[in-house]
DNA sequence: TAGACCCAATCC
DNA sequence: GATTGGGTCTAC
């Protein structure tokens, strides 16, 4: 008989752990083999970890073990998903983020083939849906309808994305005049423009390239201002690579906000590039990730979870704007590519990790300059381009203010100035949606998300309030619902009121705006970029999203409209952001021809990092932030992670997550802080409750194994859930 | 006294 | 995470 170990697809720690079953199919199992198996009553996906083959029969080797076990139900997979090196990162992921196994094995594979029930149902072949006439009649159609029936019966090869309205399309299939079918997607359709141009590196960046070679470290950081031309180095050392018969892993932020680099490497690298990023359907992941197995494609390109790509000879991985937080994982397993990214490279003898930025995370910063990471720089901008002028002003003057606007006289004249000029504006608010919330004014209630029970925001475009945490809308009332009130007051701004202020002051400007809102419509936010860079709008309106990479060189004018938003957030890395955050912005002014001027409005002009940001002065700023990390014993002077505890009850979470507190301290004996509990910003979910704990340690191997009791503990609590965050972000 | 409802225990 | 099974409550 043979006996399989399981991980069950759960991925909680109670179950963190393999169970056995019995195996008796025609097909052989494999380790790292998908299985479906029965458990407590339904039918789960299981990931094999262990195969054992006895003589004894099922009931003697029940007798010896003490329980009974069951037949597993049927084999899902041909081939183990994942190979040595990528099984051997999973184990060191789950240990050093303290995460349950199958939850890196769930985190490392595409859709279609996650240890999962849910993968069963995603495709794996890309099918690109298309339209066309079932039974052309065109009886009893609306006008609408009609229309849209014409076009079809017109057009050959009707994309069904292409069709704005669903709703009337719908109809049509209802109706049984128009059916939909499939068709297989070809693969691998990445545009290649014009002909690549042979470049020739610079001196500086010749220089820095040659240290990172002969570099005997693992890790090098490379510093290099906006401009200063790291995707050439970058681009210079993957050729090398390639050449010595290696692969490469790039690493970015999001690849909607980095087409240029991304346009680039295909010209250059063609077939053997891969992209991997959540933008893609389940098909084409699945396709994409075939043809890395494969060894097809040799240097993939992608987002955080791209750090797992199954090549199999790194000699490379590249991090570009390593600060950026959406390295980490927010959820469990909570891994930063950058940590996992040194973890694989540990397992290749001559690949080394680069981490470029031009505001690295003082993380990175602080052990580069401790000479843990070689530290490299780029100090030049290409083109001996200056920075922008910077102004920084006052908006608790009100002479500075514009009347009846959240605009200043500064900054208004600016723009202004600038759309005369016929040069662009990009305006920043790091806030979407129209008005912050809705408040009585009569008894003061704030309206607030049922599940999250944060703040709802109004959205003037489609007249609702949106949850900005879970996605929860509703209409907007005309009175208020606790008192019945008609007096309600929209506080605060958001972008959608920039840009209805733009609209109002400037009536001749063409206007965009882009933030996650107008991004939730596929290519949206491609379009919107590439029509702003084409010169058909005058002004470009929007949040976070656009204060990185982007090059538009008839910019001439950034508004910052609210730079010490972010510093009122109650977290030890808000200095941090906000410099980060205007540095970006000002970077977008001034990259062609012309200078730019870069505007930073603030109720706070005298904070550091509002001051350093619109210098651009990254050394000044790391060296008052590590001083205040230092004070304040925080990271990268400890180490810093967070429990949360999740339950139905209110009184359980708070309960056992200050039981929780008191025994990490009494078992750590002064070598670990813990604070808290606390209720995150966004206290509850449909899940539950939460209440947070931090811990701040500067010893990893003990606060490992505090936390193991703890949680050996809680997993038998199942009136609790938990989430453990190492080295946690959002402190 | 059946069915609804809740909670904790358990899963191979 | 999902199911189960035992306990208690509830409506007739």
């Amino acid at each position: 008989m043979i006996v399989l170990n399981v991980l069950i697809e759960h991925a909680i720690y109670a179950l963190n752990r393999p169970f056995s079953y019995a195996y008796e199919g025609k097909e052989n199992p494999q380790i790292g083999e998908r299985i479906q198996v029965p458990f407590h009553g339904s039918l789960l996906v299981g990931y094999i970890t262990e195969i054992n083959e006895t003589n004894k029969s099922k009931e003697e080797y029940e007798k010896e073990i003490g329980y009974k076990i069951s037949f597993a139900n049927k084999l899902l997979d041909d081939a183990p998903l994942l190979n040595e090196e990528l099984r051997t990162l999973a184990n060191e992921v789950s240990k050093y983020y303290m995460a349950p196994l199958i939850s890196v094995y769930q985190a490392m594979l595409p859709p279609s083939l996650k240890p999962t029930s849910a993968s069963l149902k995603h495709a794996k072949i890309a099918y690109e849906k298309y339209v066309r006439i079932k039974d052309y009649s065109e009886d009893e159609l609306t006008a609408k309808q009609l229309e849209l029936l014409r076009l079809i019966k017109n057009n050959k090869n009707v994309k069904k994305s292409d069709i704005k309205s669903l709703s009337i399309l719908n109809k049509l299939i209802e109706y049984g005049r128009v059916e939909e079918y499939k068709v297989e997607k070809s693969r691998f359709s990445h545009e290649t423009t014009k002909e690549f141009v042979e470049y020739e590196l610079t001196k500086e960046q010749k220089e820095v390239k040659d240290k990172f070679i002969s570099s005997t470290k693992k890790v090098a950081l490379l510093e290099g201002v906006t401009g200063s031309g790291k995707t050439e180095v970058y681009i210079s050392l993957v050729k090398d690579v390639l050449t010595k018969g290696k692969d490469a892993l790039i690493l970015v932020p999001e690849i909607n906000l980095t087409p240029l680099m991304m346009q680039r490497f295909y010209n250059l690298f063609k077939g053997q590039v891969a992209i991997l990023h959540s933008e893609l359907t389940s098909g084409e992941k699945y396709d994409e990730y075939r043809r890395i197995v494969k060894g097809e494609a040799r240097v993939v390109i992608g987002t955080r979870s791209a750090i797992f790509a199954p090549l199999k000879n790194l000699g490379i991985i590249i991090l570009d704007e390593e600060h950026v937080e959406s390295y980490k994982q927010d959820n469990t397993p909570c891994y930063h590519a950058r940590e996992v990214a040194i973890m694989r490279a540990n397992h290749f003898e001559d690949c080394k990790v680069l981490l470029g930025s031009a505001t690295p995370s003082l993380e990175s910063e602080a052990r580069a300059l401790k000479g843990v990471y070689e530290h490299l720089e780029l100090k030049i901008r290409i083109n001996k381009k200056e920075l922008p002028l910077t102004k920084i002003v006052n908006m608790q003057d009100y002479r500075n203010l514009d009347k009846n606007s959240m605009f200043s006289k500064d900054l208004k004249s600016k723009i202004e100035e600038t759309l005369n000029r016929n040069e662009q504006v990009v305006l920043l608010l790091n806030r979407r949606g129209y008005s912050t919330s809705m408040l009585c004014r009569e008894c003061g209630h704030i309206m607030r998300c049922k599940d999250c029970d944060i703040p709802l925001v109004y959205h003037h475009e489609d007249n609702l309030m949106k949850c900005h945490n879970c996605g929860y809308v509703e209409p907007v009332p005309t009175r208020c619902p606790k008192c019945g009130s008609p007096y309600l007051a929209k506080i605060g701004f958001g972008s959608e009121r920039v840009e209805e202020l733009v609209k109002k002051s400037f009536e001749n400007a063409i206007v965009l705006r882009l933030d996650s809102d107008v991004g939730r419509v596929k290519n949206n936010i491609s379009s919107i970029l590439e029509k702003f860079s084409k010169n058909e709008a005058n002004v470009l309106i929007g949040t976070q999203m656009i204060a990185k990479g982007h090059d538009f060189p008839n910019v001439t004018l950034v508004g910052l409209v609210l730079a010490d938003l972010g510093l009122s957030l109650p977290s030890m890395r808000s200095s941090e952001r906000t410099f980060q955050l205007i540095t970006q912005a000002i970077g977008r002014a001034g990259r062609g021809e012309k200078k730019g001027m870069a505007i930073i409005q603030t109720y706070m002009p005298n904070h550091y990092s509002i001051i350093y940001g619109a210098r651009q002065d990254y050394k000044a700023f790391f060296n008052e932030e590590m001083r205040i990390r230092k004070l304040q014993q925080n990271p990268p002077y400890t180490f810093a992670s967070t429990l949360t505890i999740v339950s139905k009850s209110e009184e359980v979470a708070h309960d056992v997550a200050l039981r929780t507190i008191d025994l990490v301290i009494r078992q750590s004996q002064g070598e670990i802080t813990a604070i808290g509990p606390s209720k995150p910003y966004v206290s509850k979910d449909a899940t539950g409750f939460k209440e947070v704990c931090i811990f701040k340690y500067k010893k990893q191997d003990l606060f490992r194994t505090i936390m193991q009791n703890i949680l050996n503990i809680l997993s038998k609590n199942s009136s609790v859930s938990i989430k453990i965050d190492i080295d946690a972000l959002n402190i």
